[in-house]
RNA sequence: GGCGCCGUGGCCAAGUAGUAAGGCAGAGCUCUGCAAAAGCUCCAUUCCCCGGUGCAAAUCCGGGCGGCGCCUCCA
């Protein structure tokens, strides 16, 4: 059984071989810090994160290193070179901050979006501003090959001088040539050149001094310099949106290809778009649904999960309609796995690798078919079904049967599939915000008058009880063993 | 105009040749003072339509209809 990956280059699944023995290199896009993070970002760096901590799971004897940029550096909002906006300028134009005070605002925003979201931090977060230097020894170096030119202040890529141009997104130049699209009045050779770097005029805020006079990087060398300073010239993986593919990861290819003469990236990874009302969901179309607000109304956890319910690769329809539906599923899977862990208590786990032995057949087969999954391209609504198919019914029959032995092994279980591995499980949960006992006495007071009421067979005391509890956020459930409680 | 993707039950959504996962919603039952939880059962003879190739197709090929993305910043 192997991992296999869908690779864009190909467009096939491909088996996934490292470059390298001994450590797998992760590259994913980052997010361009001028703006609050939507659902579309969510669902982009939530399949970063499971491709990171899958093969964290997957291949522990190698070292695993997650890179992932920060963007603040402005770019263009438009082609052309004079007329084109800068979005962090004009960005602190608006909110009246230096363009460097908004991109630490946002990058922190960003963060702790993510942080609720539990995506787990790269292990290196490098900053487009602070490899300014990088970026311009990249550029020296494709000019002395004679891959870029300068033209008054500003240095392109000759994309003619590149003969596979275009093998990631399959577009010839001739045919975008042939496309009629009207190009702005430019510099450069051919409208298919795109920048490495551009001039800057008097009013300009973020500037760099260069060879070729003040200016900053173009929008793709950055990742090249990166990803290559930190995970070296050919890399295992490199993610991002759909949207991306080209004209971003077609020039960044081109650059560093260009510059090395050795393959950039082995296997391309694309996310699909999220979708409302089967239109894409996009920063500039202003139909975004942003984390901030959602988070309001949801658990984080819960729009994780829908979002895990969907592949990667096909556009997910985003509704609260559809957050709420999965989130009511995602909660059975939660009480289950709260249930467990109630019970088990304080006892100590076994090592999740130590149990798979014949003896532990059954957990053997849930794993099996769960890595089958997540190895069939990240098919994480296959793994998830795993947990529902099979982890939960058999977490409720050892709870049912008072198997205390099996309890410890399927706890393990839940940690790494559900916990680690998939990221849904709650980091911190209402019982350790109760640290003092506080909460836990009083309902266990409430819990023991409404005893009394039952046994004197007083059911209308019984049930405002447990109504106003529940109003209170707190669930009474009665069960042959007693009462139990749980926050809503 | 070029490149590419998609169309699966009321909703969301897996599945790329071997006879339709899963979730939500819905129906019934068990348990129960009631409720909840949990469990059991039912819920697409069929995968947009029409042809074709296979012993076999949701899955491959051709045509049609419908929707979407990229080609300009966007996850």
């Amino acid at each position: 059984m192997a991992l296999e990956i869908y690779n864009t280059l190909s467009r096939k699944k491909e088996e996934f071989v490292p470059v390298h023995s001994d450590r797998i290199g992760l590259y994913v896009c980052g997010p361009t810090v001028y703006g609050d993070a939507h659902v579309g970002h969510a669902k982009a760096y939530i399949m970063g994160d499971i491709v990171n901590r899958y093969l964290r799971f997957r291949y522990p004897e190698r070292k695993v290193t997650y890179v992932q940029n920060i963007t603040d550096v402005g770019h263009m909002t438009d082609n052309d070179d004079v007329a084109g906006e800068d979005k962090l300028q004009k960005q602190s134009a608006k909110e009246k901050k230096h363009p460097m005070e908004v991109a630490a605002f946002y990058t922190r925003r960003f963060y702790e979006d993510m942080s609720a979201l539990n995506v787990l931090r790269a292990d290196i977060e490098p900053l487009a501003t602070g490899h300014i230097t990088e970026q311009i020894e990249l550029i020296k170096k494709l000019i002395e090959k004679g891959f870029a030119y300068e033209v008054d202040g500003n240095v392109y890529f000759d994309v003619s001088k590149d003969h596979d141009y275009g093998k990631l997104s399959g577009r010839k130049t001739e045919d975008q040539e042939a496309s009629g699209r009207v190009e702005a009045r430019s510099d450069k050779r051919s409208p298919n050149d795109f920048a490495l770097w551009k001039r800057v005029d008097a009013g300009h805020i973020l500037r760099w001094p260069s060879p070729w006079g003040d200016g900053f990087p173009g929008w793709h060398i950055e990742c090249s310099a990166m990803s290559m300073k930190y995970l070296g010239e050919t890399i295992d993986i490199h993610g991002g949106g759909l949207e991306n593919q080209f004209p971003h990861h077609e020039c960044e290819i081109a650059q560093s290809e260009s510059v090395t003469g050795k393959p950039f990236v082995k296997y391309w990874m694309h996310n699909n778009m999220v979708t409302t009302g089967g239109v894409k969901m996009g920063k500039s179309l202003g139909n975004s649904a942003m984390l901030r607000d959602l988070f309001k109304e949801y658990d984080p956890l819960s729009l994780r999960f829908t979002l895990l319910q969907s592949h990667y690769r096909g556009t997910t329809e985003f509704t609260t309609e559809a957050i709420s539906a999965s989130e009511t599923g995602y909660k059975y899977l939660l009480r289950s796995y709260h249930k467990l862990k109630d019970v088990v208590g304080d006892a100590e786990l076994p090592e999740f690798n130590s149990l798979d032995t014949p003896q532990n057949q059954s957990i053997r087969d849930i794993v099996g078919l769960f890595k089958e999954a997540l190895d069939d391209d990240f098919n994480t609504p296959g793994a998830i079904a795993v947990l529902f198919n099979s982890l939960a019914p058999m977490t409720n029959n050892i709870l049912a049967a008072g198997m205390s032995e099996a309890g410890p092994k399927y706890l393990a279980v839940w940690n790494a599939l559900a916990g680690n591995v998939l990221g849904i499980l709650p980091t911190q949960d209402a019982t350790q915000t109760d640290a003092s006992g506080t909460l836990s006495s009083v309902v266990q007071l409430a819990v023991r008058w409404r005893k009394q009421a039952r046994e004197r067979r007083d059911f209308a005391m019984s049930d405002t009880i447990r109504k106003e509890l529940d109003e209170a956020g707190i669930i009474l459930e009665d069960s042959k063993e007693g009462t139990t409680w749980r926050m809503k």
